[in-house]
DNA sequence: TTAAATGCAAACGCTTTGCAATTGA
DNA sequence: TCAATTGCAAAGCGTTTGCATTTAA
């Protein structure tokens, strides 16, 4: 599903910033920040401003359009909600950061759930440590 | 070890600022924040600042006297390395926090080495999710 | 037409920094 | 003695907010 269209179905209004901000968000590799989102926004639109990127980024966040990830750089990053579930291995070092499928944690969830009656959130979670590379240069 | 001899032994002065902030760490329950840290230490000396706060904590976590976690909340927390790493699954509704043994997570561990050949920095993981109490109240 | 959404600027909260004064070793 | 450490105030950064103006529906 669109994010236009649930926009408009839940009375949202479709603005030119909003689709801007959903535009930034898809042609986004991989995780992008709301001062990043900005400058796209601000390329093509002047007279934007910051608060809308992150009144809007809110808003999808609200309605489950985005997600929020934290990799400890001190900001936050977003990620298109339907383009999957996965998590991230954050290189201290030399700051790579590694997609890591989402079956890896799944049974992690399995055990938080059943010895601890807690529903764990691991969408987007990122892990610190040091990569291969790095380890090997030490 | 105490945090003291390793001061001295590094070559770092043994200020009463420094101590204090070591015992406003030790005397936590768990973890505590930089400005919950001045706030003890201002208390019991009044001429001192949120700064010295944060430069001792730079100069600790260096040592690896102590670790940062992040909960979400905006700021990171702190805590004596000293006394042993756990993981936090941290409730999104009720924001209690439930310490877990850091054996819960070391096939994670063991797995992420094999598999990726990533060494993950596991001490203080904070997990975000729903707690049992609220998930049975929804 | 009108409530929702925006731009702007100012404020926010946490953290860092420059610099002169102080102090532990 | 003197470099390490501090206090203070100011600035930095990402983010939020108040309010008058604009705009999608």
């Amino acid at each position: 599903m669109s994010c236009h269209k649930i926009l408009q179905e839940k009375g949202y209004r479709l603005t030119p910033q909003r689709m801007l901000v959903i535009e930034a968000l898809h042609n986004a590799e991989s995780h992008i920040s709301a001062e990043e989102i900005y400058e796209q926004l601000h390329a093509r639109y002047p007279y934007s401003s910051v608060s809308t990127v992150y009144r809007t980024l809110e808003l999808f966040k609200k309605l489950k359009l985005v997600t929020e990830t934290d990799f400890g750089e001190g900001r936050v990053r977003y990620h298109v909600a339907e383009k999957g579930h996965h998590h991230h291995l954050v290189c201290r070092r030399c700051g790579k950061v590694m997609d890591l499928e989402e079956s890896v944690l799944s049974s992690l969830k399995d055990t938080l759930l059943r010895d601890f009656g807690f529903d764990a959130d691991l969408r987007h979670l990122a892990i610190p440590g040091e990569c291969s590379k790095c380890r090997k240069k030490e």
